[in-house]
DNA sequence: CTGAAAGCGCTTACAG
DNA sequence: CTGAAAGCGCTTACAG
């Protein structure tokens, strides 16, 4: 019951105001300070008034930690992602703090960095952290999947932009149908478009949109034509990777071989590194060839040419996955929680 | 003392294991575990053994929150920034993560989105998460003045790529330097450069960058030339802001008008909205002008033309920011923590 | 409408 | 080298 108001602490900061220093100096027990702030409505005008003047002239906050130590949870929502540099994940990340905010939550965010074994510390940690529930974009790896599988048990996990198996919680682009609404408007400009393909690090989205461009050109009675590209080299260096890739086709004659008329890319980033190579071989992409990107990242109207790419509904993606995490689980009714938006055609220059 | 190991929660999921579980797992008391998770060096290997083995066995990880309560102090870092999705912050948060994570650090973001009151808010949410430390990127506006000098003294607080006078923490780019070194070597190229700013909201960076422009001209005998633009639209989207202030400029006959062979803007964002415009006009940078831009974003090469820069030291920056969070006040004896890194020149195809 | 008491999961002197 | 006891700042039945 001491006043430590004053006191000061071994780090040489300055004590902390207690919910006790607030009911002392409002007249109250501490109990009804606490009411206060869980939103009773039997609160006398009076006393509520008293508690508010008190927490002014203390400047009080409640301490999180007590909180969520005997109400069990946090505010806290984590995020683990794959790499925070990638703008795709920026845009994301700034769309789910805003709503994060809004709901008084915070989010903790936490990097794998293409690492399994940082993936699953970052789990654990947020677990001992009690987090309200993880968003989460995996690795392109099973080495989790039991982790993850025993970790939904206990938590809220949703998967963002990928999925683990259908038993799993996520939301997603539909990748199948913004593929398709590519490879559809390239062949209508008839030109037959090869495929530029990201490293299998990425994350699980990869296979997807490789197997909807492959369906979309078969079901138009097309031949897929698949770039060879290293799949295994673990990097998130797309522009780099699409680059040398790409260098390395165009230098064997694949452009000339294939007699591919464009190139369909599967992520923006990939199209700024094959754009860049093609400007090597001479190519234009947009007037002697078509070039095509996927995500819409705002930089694309500043590329000269202007990327022509599919926007992802980030939007609704990143609402979703906020949606998810303060749903009561057994509103779900054991069902999982499972969406994916479609992507709309975004035709600028290149395409 | 009950065992809940196995008892359901409200919310559904299974419940959590204690520390009283894992001393009775381990036939010992709970004081010795504690001294297990806090490094107590007096623990009989034995005795280690069946900890570890009951943690096992558990699944079990120590409650942060009781942790933080009782130790008076999180495990948690508050990172404050304007605008999430801004590559350049997207560079640091994912330096700054990798640090973190090293040192069991977590990191909670929040973004201030240009609203002086959202970053007074997530001021006091992190100061109620009884945060290790608070870094920041400010809004350029004093109305949170008088709350952080008065939180200072509560907390560790830095301010990065920015700072509010000489009495706070800050790790800076050396702005003055960075801009003097491109505005040389411009001038070595025996053109004379304009410089084109971004919007006030930005962040104090601004000012400084505009001065060194100036100071660096009249150094050299020349007189400098700032583009005019509309410095108080609150906007983060550079490009764009870029993109119709050069517009602008260029339909008044600024071009022309100036005799500058060459444009220096404040960000590499600025650059590519300034290099669509002059495209606009005819313009080609590197060829029939020059274009200069300032950070050294990862796109730069990927533009056509690639851009030349000044690369900003994220790496000593994010790493001089998480130093000082671990930094005990003590030390600094009551001195501010106050680094500014140099730049270094990036030439490539624009200038 | 308000308050006394127990307890959340942990750490930290202190005693043995 | 290990443990019993007090306490961190809060919430939540429960009583009045």
């Amino acid at each position: 019951m001491a006043e430590n108001e004053n006191v000061a602490r071994p780090d040489g900061f300055s004590g902390v105001v207690t919910m006790n220093d607030v009911a002392a100096a409002a007249g109250l027990s501490r109990t009804t300070v606490s009411k206060y702030f869980n939103g009773s409505a039997t609160l006398k005008p009076d006393t509520r008034e008293k508690i508010e003047r008190a927490c002014r002239a203390l400047n009080y906050v409640p301490d999180l930690h007590a909180v969520s130590l005997v109400t069990g949870r946090s505010n806290l929502v984590g995020v683990v992602l794959p790499f925070i540099a990638e703008p795709f994940f920026g845009k994301v990340l700034q769309l789910m703090e805003r709503e994060a905010a809004a709901l008084g939550l915070q989010i903790v965010i936490q990097a794998s960095n293409n690492d399994t074994r940082r993936e699953a510390a970052a789990l654990m940690a947020l677990r001992a952290m009690k987090v309200h529930g993880i968003i989460l974009t995996p690795i392109e790896s099973d080495d989790n999947r039991a982790l993850l599988a025993s970790l939904q048990k206990e938590m809220r996990i949703v998967f963002l932009d990928s999925f683990m198996d259908e038993n799993c919680h996520f939301v997603m682009n539909d990748n199948q149908q913004s593929i398709g609404l590519m490879v559809n408007y390239l062949l209508s400009r008839n030109v037959r478009p090869a495929y530029l393909g990201t490293p299998r690090i990425a994350n699980p989205s990869r296979p997807e949109r490789l197997a909807g461009y492959v369906a979309a050109m078969k079901a138009a009675g097309e031949t897929p034509e698949v770039i060879p590209v290293a799949v295994d080299t673990p990097t998130w260096q797309f522009e780099a990777f699409a680059y040398e890739q790409l260098l390395n086709w165009c230098g064997q004659g694949g452009l000339r071989d294939s007699g591919a008329g464009g190139i369909m890319c599967t992520t923006d980033r990939m199209a700024f590194g094959a754009a860049k190579a093609l400007r090597k071989f001479g190519r234009h992409p947009g007037k002697d060839m078509l070039l095509a990107g996927h995500d819409n990242l705002d930089i694309c109207e500043y590329m000269d040419p202007q990327l022509t790419t599919v926007h992802q509904d980030i939007e609704r993606i990143s609402h979703a996955a906020m949606h998810f995490i303060q749903l009561d689980p057994a509103e779900l009714g054991g069902r999982f929680y499972q969406q994916r938006f479609p992507g709309r055609l975004v035709i600028r220059e290149s395409a």
